[in-house]
RNA sequence: GCCGCUAUAGCUCAGUAGGUAGAGCGCAUCCUUGGUAAGGAUGAGGUCACCGGUUCAAAUCCGGUUAGCGGCUCCA
């Protein structure tokens, strides 16, 4: 007999060499249903393994991470074995699970299209339904080389080359298809009910642009068909509020052929955008910085001192003045520094924070521009703080203070990474551990939660990283705290010590909407084009019912717009109706009905986009709630 | 940059045995004066992304360029 401990701290036996699929089932018929894998003593096996010793076990289903890994990962064997049998000669590279599915690498002379995988789809359904085991076969290193070398499944080969010595070496087998795999899998393929092939993609072998490129197919599975079908809903729905969609839709801002990755602000983008600006404005007055404004072409001595000529300059974009070389900032800081250094400064001064709207370019290969989201200029909602080593604590968290107060207007949650000294870095260790701890002191004093990402700062300082979370779950990094011991040493930044002497000042860079383009993308996304009133390019629309009520809206309109309501007064020929489903379609957030009823009793009947219609209200009323709503900022 | 796919009217898209283009929406004009998500009629609008080739003839076939899309890599 073998004892078993489970996770509730209960105690069962078992003859010795009853599988964990039986031990599942003898728990709970259900759990024998929903398992998917187990782990013995913290090592994740099989279910079809059978279990020969005393041990702490656990098992999986497809609400942990591990089951889910697993699921995908036996899908995309399943995968592979489907691709092998209607397209013979594709060899196989890697297939493994990920967040939210799986993907498979091919090397195959076929190219794999749209169509290709419905087929390939309906094939993996037979497998499943097939319902075949998944078999493990421990095997030597040369026995495995040999049969993969037999197959010509080179990239297989490659692999097995490339594990330590000491690793152990199994392959796995469904039906007449066996990958080499370290597992562990479902116990057969009949449990892999509901998948779907999404999209496919070129990828690397290995990620590395040297190599060859092979195809790879993407795809997710679930337990439950609902499950999948919910899955591919939030998929829909993201596609729904693709900001490059909605951002065209609604007229903010466009990307043109004459400038790949450059994008245009139209009009009402301007608006969104100018409220964000002023916002931002706002808030870094109160919270004490001044702002400044550096030009966007400097020359290229400034750029060598900054090290970016060195380091960045595959990414940046230079020009000839006069027979110099100039570049076009990619960064805002070391125009930043040259104001600092303009003057000289006491430690009375300090500490300085400079904040700049900083229009910055960035050469992006073209294969990755994407929307608003990746783009080859943007602004930085750049700031600098200069200060005291025991200063750092206190601005920090101030940056993080404000910080919050700016996601919270737009109703983000967000999480927090503190990422430490990575392996290439600058610096002594000494400096390094007194700069993450005042980071760590400075999230601790503040009560924020954090995960630590260990060895991911910059090469010049640890940084606080805040990742958006958005309405669909996506997260979004924009905000960062860096702190930076390179640049006042590079620039040879000082301040006048309380002892007449030279000390050189520390330094943050830091950033809270990260770019603004981007920024508007994600809020765009967030609220599915819906902006909050306070954002809204259009934030009213008039609309007269007849020609009859042209002079009453013409007042309303007038009247609202002196009240510094953005509005739009719809005088055309249509009925209500009409023009109610267009401004639905704009998100206008609300529109004004105005009738005879109306126009007689200086009323508005006012429609909400998403509550519908209101009923008539006196225009003063009106022109008084959206103004403190718009005033508020809510959401 | 690399791999794959795509490019027809402002937008969404039709247009296969190569024979000089079509719909719906939008826009303009007219009719209709209509109370909470599409009233009707008429009309304008395209050197079919660009360059080159094959052909008597190319939106359609071939090659190249550019841009977009999905990824790889990287990052705000």
């Amino acid at each position: 007999m073998v004892k078993v401990s489970l996770k509730d701290g209960s105690v069962r036996e078992y003859t010795k060499g009853t599988t964990l699929l039986d031990i599942a089932k003898d728990i709970s018929g259900r759990l024998g249903k929903e398992a998917l894998v187990a782990s013995v003593d913290g090592k994740l096996v099989d279910l079809t393994a059978p279990l020969d010793h005393d041990a702490a076990v656990e098992f999986f289903t497809f609400d942990s991470e591990e089951g889910r890994q697993v699921f995908r990962h036996s899908t995309s064997h399943v995968l592979a074995q489907a691709v092998q049998k209607l397209y013979p000669g594709t060899r196989l590279a890697i297939g493994p699970a990920i967040a939210g599915g799986f993907y498979y690498d091919f090397d195959s002379p076929e190219t794999f299209t749209p169509e290709k995988l419905a087929k390939i789809e309906a094939e993996m359904e037979n497998i499943i339904k097939a319902d075949l085991p998944f078999k493990r076969a421990a095997m030597s290193r040369q026995e495995s080389l040999d049969m993969f070398q037999k197959a010509g499944e080179e990239y297989k080969v490659e692999l097995i080359n490339d594990l330590p010595e000491e690793a152990a070496i199994s392959c796995y087998s469904q039906g007449d298809f066996t990958d080499l795999c370290a597992g562990p899998h479902v116990p057969s393929t009949g449990r892999l009910k509901a998948l779907k092939l999404t999209h496919l993609a070129g990828a690397y072998w290995r990620g590395n642009e040297k190599n060859k490129m092979l195809q790879r197919i993407y795809g997710t599975s679930f337990p439950k068909k609902s499950m999948l079908e919910e899955h591919l809903f939030r998929i829909e729905e993201a596609k729904r509020r693709d900001h490059r969609k909605l951002g065209a839709e609604l007229d903010l801002f466009s990307l043109q052929e004459e400038g790949p990755g450059f994008p245009f602000f139209h009009p009402k983008g301007m608006v969104l955008r100018n409220e964000l600006e002023s916002f931002w404005r706002e808030e870094h007055k109160k919270a004490g910085y001044h702002e400044i404004r550096t030009p966007i072409i400097l020359n290229r001595a400034l750029w060598e001192q900054s090290g970016h000529w060195d380091h960045y300059r595959e990414n940046m974009y230079f020009t000839k003045i006069d027979d110099f070389d100039y570049a076009v900032k990619p960064m805002n800081c070391p125009g930043g520094i040259l104001i600092y250094k303009s003057s000289l400064h006491s430690y009375r001064e300090l500490p300085i924070r400079m904040a700049e709207l900083g229009l910055v370019h960035r050469h992006e290969m073209s294969g990755v521009l994407h929307g608003l989201m990746r783009v080859r200029n943007f602004t930085q909602d750049d700031a600098h703080i200069y200060m005291l080593p025991s200063q750092v604590k206190e601005e920090i968290i101030g940056v993080i203070n404000l910080t919050d107060r700016i996601y919270r207007i737009f109703g983000f949650k967000y999480k927090v990474e503190l990422s430490t000294k990575p392996e290439k870095a600058i610096g002594s260790d000494e400096i390094w551990e007194m700069a993450t701890a005042s980071l760590e002191d400075a999230l601790r004093t503040v009560g924020m939660e954090f995960r630590v990402n260990e060895g991911d700062g910059a090469f010049y300082g640890p940084k606080i990283d805040f990742h958006l979370e958005d309405c669909l779950g996506r997260t979004w990094q924009c905000g960062t705290i860096q702190l930076d011991f390179q640049m006042p040493e590079l620039f040879d930044l000082n301040y006048v010590g309380e002892d007449g002497q030279k000390h050189r000042p520390v330094m943050i860079h830091r950033t809270i909407f990260g770019s603004i383009e981007r920024f508007i993308g994600i809020l765009i996304e967030h609220f599915a084009g819906a902006f909050p009133a306070w954002l809204a390019p259009v934030q009213a629309i008039v609309l007269p019912i007849t020609g009859r009520h042209l002079d009453y809206a013409r007042e309303v309109a007038a009247r609202l717009d002196a009240s510094g309501v953005r509005v739009q007064l719809d005088d055309r020929n249509e009925k209500v109706n009409y023009k109610i489903r267009e401004a639905q379609n704009q998100k206008i957030p609300y529109m004004l009905v105005l009738g005879d009823r109306e126009a007689e009793n200086g009323t508005a009947s006012v429609r909400h986009r998403s509550k519908g219609d209101l009923g008539a209200r006196p225009v003063v009323d009106f022109i008084r709630d959206i103004s403190a709503e718009i005033n508020t900022r809510q959401c």
